[in-house]
RNA sequence: GCGCUCGUAGCUCAGCGGAUAGAGCAGUUGCCUUCUAAGCAAUUGGUCGCAGGUUCGAUCCCUGCCGAGCGCGCCA
């Protein structure tokens, strides 16, 4: 039988705790061997139903032949929740509501006081995971493609990372392929200091060359022949084509590095040129396998359940006529090496929706060559494009891609311009610094949360004016949440630190109520999004959680209050800026003290 | 033509097979001698694209249709 201690010694969520209770009443009411057909506990739908709902009596109801509230009312019997709950009622056709104790409620939110990580333990089965995310490419400039992937990306990582999980962010840029023949090719006629000579060129050059070289490629068979060489002879180590090669990397490089500064994003760059010497080795094995087929000179594997536009089986090409590899042989490639030698348990590629398909091919054909083990999970995290205010991908007024570096720094500006603004309505006088780095917070923070917070595979409509909104769901107002008790800190002169540990709390007040059942959710909310991996959901609970706090900030005076309940109150404030600043690092978003 | 994704309030979006579908913004109305009003309270606003089906129960699952976006042989 389940006891009581089992809640209390290890900080587990509300949900773990109550699950094998209801197993275990379900087994005493019915038997063991009865499917319940509906998730046994999940939180009340909404909120004057109590806490937590159990819907299990209604499917119940059909193969026991028994009405569904008297299904409910066994269930009921056996039920041990007493140590946490009120007594559950029986509601409507037959649901059962879970509303918990108060006192329950306040040593929860003690223990979660205590602990450093807010009563999350790291996980009990640590796994190896490989996140794929970020890669723009070399030689051209980072741009509002990259923004998605790179947030999000960064947010799982963080969160599975803080789950214990022990991650490998690996940055796949585009540092390899015919682009670089293309590029390499030009630029030896246009400007060949640039092959040989580190910095002669600006990564701003380097882009309008590309294009340039890109347009030649497209309209002259004979450049499009030469520069298909040149990947052949870079491919197969050729010296110059090599040291040119690094150079343009190089430069690139030193670029990103910026952005990924500024946007406090770590990353292990693997480029898709590590995989080069492995992947003739693709090609043999999955002829060895027997997957491989030519076609019109190109080697490739034929797909099962992909039809072309002519209604045949389409190829997934791993070898070009001319010889060089592609994209799908490089992503076969480190899929293998992911698995051989990072060990990688769970693999994830964060890249835009438009690849669903490429992904899905190279699964499917590393399925079929028995690359991937049972136990190894693969999957790509889809995102939706970002668009413009007219539903178009989204460019600059005069049709050009949008530089990243370009959209943070004008996201800064903007949050710069309100900060000014409302200094000086308020008639305060700040330090320059102590602007700058507001706006830097606010401005970086407003671009990932506005991001992170729509539901990642629709699409996005990037808008500067609703982005940097100061208002409503966005990063300024959960950081103005935090802001608040770092503010009753600072007046009541409160170390939050040494608010002593044998506290009794007493929470009487609904919206102290209200805040301390929410702030329990938080490891709840972790782990569904470590297994959907959906962000908005942790966006969805600090912007509640936000709400909550400020509800209860207007209704309980908390320094004027009188002991219990000061204290009380005090550790609902510091418990709720611990969890905006801990749920705010895993979306990689920064607090501030004051604002 | 085929595939994937999406269609929920005026706008931008949440919504995990459950009870009367929720936020924010915009609109209307209150609240600053009181821990910062970047706040709070109240209020208006819905044929969940359409039609079937499965289910005790469907915005959610299945089928068909309509509409939008993206992709579909040697770019990544």
């Amino acid at each position: 039988m389940i006891s009581a201690e089992s809640v209390v010694e290890a900080m587990q969520s509300i949900l773990a705790t109550l699950i094998p209770r209801f197993e275990w009443a379900l087994a005493a009411a019915f038997g063991s061997e009865l499917t319940p057909g509906a998730p046994l506990v999940a939180i009340a739908s909404n909120p004057k139903f109590g806490d937590y709902q159990s819907n299990v009596a209604l499917p119940l109801a059909k193969s026991l032949a028994q009405p569904p509230r008297v299904v409910a009312e066994q269930i009921l019997e056996h039920l041990q929740v007493d140590d946490l709950c009120l007594p559950p009622s029986i509601a409507g056709p037959g649901f059962i509501n879970l509303t918990l104790q108060p006192t329950f409620l306040a040593s929860q939110i003690q223990q979660i006081q205590a602990s450093p990580r807010l009563g999350i333990d790291p996980v009990a089965d640590p796994q190896r995971i490989v996140i794929d995310f970020s890669s723009p490419n070399i030689a051209k400039e980072m741009h509002v493609g990259h923004l998605r992937s790179t947030i999000i990306g960064d947010c799982i990582a963080r969160i599975l990372e803080f789950q214990g999980h022990d991650v490998l962010r690996l940055n796949h840029v585009g540092d390899w392929g015919t682009q670089f023949g293309m590029l390499i090719t030009y630029l030896s006629e246009a400007y060949p200091t640039a092959l040989t000579t580190s910095e002669a060129l600006e990564l701003g050059d380097l882009v309008a060359f590309y294009k340039q070289a890109k347009q030649r490629f497209d309209t002259d068979e004979a450049f499009q022949m030469r520069s298909r060489q040149a990947v052949v002879q870079l491919q197969q180590g050729d010296p110059k084509a090599t040291q040119a090669w690094q150079l343009l990397c190089g430069q690139s490089r030193r670029e990103f590095a910026k952005i990924y500064d500024d946007l406090e994003i770590k990353l292990t760059e693997r480029g898709e040129s590590f995989y080069n010497l492995l992947l003739a080795d693709v090609v043999s094995d999955l002829d060895k396998a027997g997957l491989l087929a030519t076609d019109q000179g190109a080697k490739c594997v034929f797909l099962e359940g992909f039809i072309n536009k002519q209604g045949n089986p389409q190829p997934l090409i791993v070898q070009k006529s001319d010889g060089g590899y592609n994209y799908a042989t490089t992503d076969l490639a480190a899929l293998r090496h992911r698995i051989t030698q990072e060990a990688a348990q769970r693999i994830i590629y964060v890249t835009d929706a438009g690849q669903a398909n490429h992904f899905a091919q190279v699964f499917q054909v590393a399925e079929r060559a028995g690359w991937i083990p049972e136990a190894v999970q693969v999957v790509h995290v889809p995102f939706g494009l970002v668009q413009g205010e007219d539903g178009k991908k989204l460019k600059t007024r005069s049709g050009e891609t949008i530089r990243l570096r370009d959209l943070l720094q004008e996201a800064v500006a903007h949050a710069q311009a309100d900060v000014k603004t409302r200094v000086a309505k308020e008639n305060r006088t700040e330090s320059s610094d102590f602007i700058a780095n507001i706006s830097q917070v606010i401005g970086l923070g407003a671009v990932k949360y506005a991001d992170l917070s729509q539901n990642r595979t629709s699409n996005y409509v990037f808008s500067y004016d609703k982005m940097l909104a100061l208002q409503g769901n966005t990063a300024p107002y959960l950081i103005y949440a935090y802001v608040r008790v770092q503010g009753i800190s600072r007046k009541g002169n409160i170390n939050f630190a040494d608010l002593g540990e044998a506290l009794t709390l007493s929470l009487e007040e609904p919206s102290e109520l209200v805040l301390a059942k929410h702030l329990l959710q938080l490891q709840e909310v972790l782990n569904e999004i470590a297994t959907d991996l959906l962000p908005n959901r942790l966006c969805q609970y600090l912007f509640e959680l936000s709400q909550k706090f400020n509800q209860f900030y207007g209704q309980c005076p908390v320094l004027q209050a009188a002991d219990p309940t000061r204290t009380s109150r005090l550790v609902l404030a510091d418990v709720t800026a611990r969890t905006l600043k801990l749920g705010l690092s895993l979306l990689g978003i920064n607090v501030l003290e004051r604002m």
